[in-house]
DNA sequence: TTCGAACCGTAACATTTGTTACGGTTTATC
DNA sequence: GATAAACCGTAACAAATGTTACGGTTCGAA
């Protein structure tokens, strides 16, 4: 198997090829090789394997018990797929993975995962903090969620942005639909609310650049 | 240091108390003793050790930048603190963490933790366990808030209910203001919709005890 | 058993948000 | 530089949800 690829991904980062090579040695992987369309895990279906994407995409869909499905990600090659459904009592792929295009992956069932982290130090930290990651970006995105208002959102993110960014004048990063998607609510809804923010003297915004003219109303929007 | 009552909580499962004393014996660890109202940790401190709670009680406090705080939960002996926010590039609590009476705890650094996650596969599983069962219970209840009516919400909950409970007739598990809450929606607007739903002949609803009428309508209600 | 607190069901009304539609602007591509 | 596609700003209207209020019910503690 060629290795060389997998030294790319996050979940090997530190590792020189001789060190993987040598883990790999070790263990029961199994190599295999897919077409375009091919389905490579059930939605529901124990995950006890963990699966690497050698070359080639796929895309993970959900299914609804009504049958209609709605795509949630695509994946490319060199990448793991479902890392953080691997270990846990309710260790089910959240997703089918079908194939976007012909390519190989490697199959590393679960025990041999454990293993393969018990045997290196930098393999279990790069383990720990995909894992660790993952979560925060969850925890940040149920917060977000789970305030109430769209005003509310938008001044914990333009103060969250303004923090990273280092400058009251934020620039998004996103589109504002793709912001208005990761808020969960309508892009009228998020232009709206941007307008009444600007009326109301919080914010000045031009296009993608937003300028917060009073960081201490802005935090009083956050909680009321 | 007293190991005993570690042994009770789920990341020690499976570990005897000498395998824990050989464990404990080779680590820095360090056990603190402290007074009701210290605070353990910061939020947005830097989260590179592992507080294990021993005795007593803490609670863990969010303040947003306006000064006003939140309690988020309660962690009592014996616990790990934080156990997911250890690792990862964002480290940092992400509450402040205060004693609600006098107890103890031991504290452990991360390169410790990871060393500790090294000697025994028993303890690294039991880790990667709970942070896998963790990340599902932040992706299930993220899925259920990024749904978009409260029908819609109430139709996957009442499913998934009835599929753990193997039966049509289910019995809530939570009081119905704690569903509301959980739901992030308002108590009046969760009853509001029951009843229409039962008006619709989706349900039939008696106080805790909910039958389905008709799982295939409620599987479209789902997605609709 | 009684009392109070928490919980439940419901209704009227207020508010927020989604939907749809339209025209202007930017961006990428040929 | 022309063209299409994506993005942006806005408005009117519809729909969903929150708020407040009230009375009945259950449950646990005194």
């Amino acid at each position: 198997m060629n290795l060389a690829p997998l030294l790319k991904i996050p979940l090997f980062r530190s590792l020189d090829e001789a060190e993987l090579e040598r883990i790999f040695a070790e263990l029961k992987t199994i190599e295999t090789r897919f077409k375009k369309g091919d389905i490579l895990a059930m939605q529901e279906e124990s995950c006890n394997r963990l699966i690497i994407l050698l070359t080639g995409s796929v895309t993970g869909e959900m299914a609804d018990e009504a049958g209609r499905v709605t795509k949630v990600e695509d994946v490319e090659a060199p990448s793991p797929i479902a890392i953080l459904f691997l270990f846990g009592a309710a260790n089910r792929f959240p997703v089918q993975v079908t194939a976007l295009e012909d390519g190989t992956a490697a199959v590393i069932p679960r025990v041999s995962v454990l293993r393969m982290l018990s045997m290196n130090e930098v393999l279990l930290k790069n383990y720990l903090d995909i894992s660790a990651d993952f979560a925060t970006r969850l925890s940040n995105k149920l917060n977000m969620m789970s305030l109430n208002t769209i005003r509310q959102k938008l001044a914990v993110w333009l103060l969250g942005l303004s923090k990273r960014q280092g400058s009251d004048t934020v620039v998004l990063d996103k589109t504002k639909s793709a912001l208005a998607d990761y808020f969960g609510i309508a892009r009228p809804s998020l232009e709206r609310e941007l307008t009444a923010m600007q009326r109301d003297g919080l914010i000045a915004a031009n296009r993608k650049t937003i300028t917060l003219l009073s960081k201490k109303a802005l935090a009083e929007a956050m909680t009321k």
